[in-house]
Parts: structure tokens; C-alpha cells; sequence
DNA sequence: TATATTTGCTGACTATTAGTCATTTTTTAT
DNA sequence: ATAAAAAATGACTAATAGTCAGCAAATATA
């Protein structure tokens, strides 16, 4: 059956424009002050469309942040070498987090938005698996950390789940926040750069195994 | 002229009557879904008068935010000791935060809402004398920071001001996170304070002074 | 090819709610 | 007692997320 399959790819087209016109306007207005009705115009559809595709404007931005995830977990992975130590791989993910919050901070700005968003839950298992895809970045920290245990590199004492958490915590806090504090901009005699280097400083002494 | 004095206490109490009604519904119904016609009905005023307070939603939010921020300043006013060095101090800081983040936990809720939040620019003189009451908690966690570059128990090459802006983003990202966390519980074989403990244990290291 | 059926799309409509402002009520001054 | 000023009101507007009855296009059937 032919003609199903290529429904199917048409659909899944639909889909993707869809997201397409939402990251556009989403980006260029601000998450907040972006329409359906705008989003419809842009994607050259009506907003009763937009409805058949996603059941509201959240899972519209929700399809943005499947994207941004996926961005950052191919920035993770091509980070990382396998010739070297776990813990400078780590930095190395973490420098990989920096780059996208700046070289992609539109869709920064979306993983942040669902970062900790306890209005979001997934309830159906199509969520639920969409959601699951969410964690990979933080998996893939979590499987750099295990290989640092086998190394050596890596402190023991704490379980590679928890310092992935741990890890992945502070340093969205850290880039959150640089990205904020431009506005106080006359009280701080030191720059983005700073904060964001003394972090990675902190938690690589923090994480290091002790000798 | 008593009159006007009397006249400027019951402004005050008046404001200070909205802010307790917006409070109640805004931890009891969540921010998003609190109206304002339900603040206006607990207040016992109309719609109008809030109007004549407070310019928008948002700031009557950020006038709760202030009174967490107070809160948040006394609890780490009352967590260090003179005795102590000040990496203790800095511990016992960081686990009033985490108190704070669980005792009250509405007005927790309400800091990470204007956190890093880029919407939220300070631009009359009021709003700015308002902004940096917001930062006090943190500078407090400065000055500790330079006690502690004194008493000889905290790194020295890295600038307090950037220490504290770094110990600040990595605990509320950690807070965050391990409020969110829940959701996920079926994924986790481990505890909030296990993570929690962990960012401790990992920071403390990171700041420790090398010898 | 003509007709029926299914699938996809539409946009006018509803409901909700933040914010406004002309009017009224209350308080103070004369 | 009256005028003026200050405070409060609530009906109204504007904006927008989400709906749904009906229309159009594509596909299946005869």
C-alpha cells in the first residue's frame, strides 16, 4: 500500500513545517508574546490545523525543545574522545553546553523553559517517550562518568547517576544565569567568561578522584 | 499634620493587605492560573484598586518575591556562626538554602520564577532600589566568601564575587532540579537529599583552599 | 466515469482574563 | 454646609488560546 505510506510522510511533513513556522516565530517574538494565530500564518495554515497536529501551544514549543535536546546531545557526543581521560571529556561536555547556549540560544532558551517545569508532566506514553528523550544529554553525562569510575579519574564515593544530576544541575543554573546577568551589568567588574570558567574549575576539582 | 501620616499607614497597609490576598492565591492556585479577579475577591477590593498598587500581575508577584527574598537573607543571616571558618559557614548557608527551599517552599517557588528571568528589567529608580534587595542573599554569600579568603579556608584564585555568583547558580539549579525530579520517580534509586548531599560535598571540595 | 466515504482543513466563534477609565463614593479642607 | 481632593469601583476593551460545525480534497467503490 503505497498511498498509506506516503500519507504518512506527507503528515509527518505537515508536522515538521508546523514546528518549523512555530521555532520562527517562537525565536523572533519571544516564547510569551508569539500567537497560534501567528504561527498559522507563517506556516500557511489555519489554527484549527495547528490543533490537529498538537493538542496546544506548549507541546508546539515542546516539539522545539525535542529539537534542542537532540542539537545538544549531538554536541555531547562529538565532544568526547575516546583517547582520553573521563574527566577531561567532561570538561569537554561542559564546554560543548557553553558553546550551545551561545551558538543556539534561542533553543537554550527553550530546554530551559521545560528545565525543572513541574507543570509538564508526561501522562500519555507517546509524552512519556518524547520525555524520556529529553534526559539523553544527562544520560550520555551519566555513561562518561561510569567510564571516569573504570579510569580512575573520577572521585567513587558518589554514585555516577547522582554526579550526573549533579553535574548537569549546576551548570544549567550557571549558564541561566550568565545569560541574566548582563543586566546588572554595572555591578560586575568581570565577565560571562569568569563565571562560566571558575565553574568548570570548581566542580573539576570537585569531581576528581582524590590521591 | 497627623493626617497625612495616618493617611501614609494605611497605603502601606492597604498594599501590604494585596500582597497577603495575591499570596494566597498565587500559592494556592499556582501563578499561572491565579487571576486577578480572584486576588481582587480575596482582597476584598475591586479589580480597579489593585490596579491602583500595583502596575501588573507581575509586579504584584514580584512584590511577594521580595518578601522570599527577606526571608531567604534572615535564614543565611542566622545559619553562619563567628566561631566557625567560613567554608563551615558557607555549608551551613548552603543547607538554609535547601531549608528555605523546602519550608517555604511557595516562596521558593517564586524566586526561581524571576531567577535569571530576562522579561523582568529594572528600568525606573523604585524598581531598581527593589532589584538589588533581590541580590542581598547573595551578597551576603560574598562577604562570607571574603572571610573566608582572610581566615585562610577558601581558594584565593578565584574572586569571591565570582565564587558567590558561581555557589549561587550551581545550589539553585540543584534545587530546581531535584524539585522537578520527582516526576521522574520511577527512574531514580536514589533521594532529593542524596543529590543534594552530593552538590554539598562536590562544591565544598571545589572551594576548599589547596594545601 | 460517477458516487460514496473517509480524511484533512477551515475560520468564525467562545471563553477567559489582563488591564483601563469614566463614574461614584469617601474623606478632607474651607 | 459645601467644595475639592483622594480613593475605589466595575463595566468595558483587547487580546488570544482553544473549539467545532461545516466544507473541500483525496480515496475507495461501483
Amino acid at each position: 500500500m503505497g498511498i498509506a505510506e506516503r500519507k504518512e510522510r506527507e503528515k509527518e511533513q505537515r508536522r515538521n513545517d508546523i514546528i518549523d513556522a512555530a521555532e520562527k516565530i517562537f525565536f523572533s517574538k519571544g516564547t510569551e508574546n508569539a500567537t497560534m494565530d501567528e504561527i498559522a500564518l507563517e506556516a500557511e495554515l489555519s489554527k484549527g490545523t495547528l490543533y490537529l497536529y498538537f493538542k496546544s501551544k506548549e507541546e508546539l514549543l515542546f516539539a522545539v525543545n525535542l529539537r534542542a535536546t537532540r542539537i545538544l546531545k549531538s554536541l555531547f557526543e562529538n565532544a568526547v574522545s575516546p583517547g582520553k581521560k573521563a574527566v577531561e571529556n567532561l570538561l569537554e561536555i561542559g564546554r560543548a553546553y557553553v558553546r550551545f547556549s551561545r551558538e543556539y540560544h534561542d533553543y537554550f532558551k527553550t530546554l530551559l523553559h521545560f528545565e525543572g517545569n513541574e507543570n509538564f508532566l508526561p501522562k500519555e506514553d507517546l509524552h512519556k517517550k518524547i520525555c524520556e528523550e529529553c534526559v539523553d544529554p544527562m544520560i550520555f553525562l551519566m555513561d562518561t562518568l561510569r567510564t571516569g569510575v573504570k579510569d580512575g579519574s573520577i572521585r567513587t564515593d558518589i554514585p555516577p547517576e547522582i554526579l550526573a544530576h549533579c553535574l548537569w544541575s549546576q551548570t544549567t543554573g550557571i549558564l541561566k544565569l550568565t545569560k541574566a546577568i548582563d543586566f546588572h551589568t554595572d555591578l560586575k567588574p568581570f565577565s560571562e567568561d569568569d563565571i562560566i570558567n571558575a565553574h568548570l574549575e570548581i566542580v573539576y576539582h570537585g569531581i576528581l578522584k582524590n590521591n
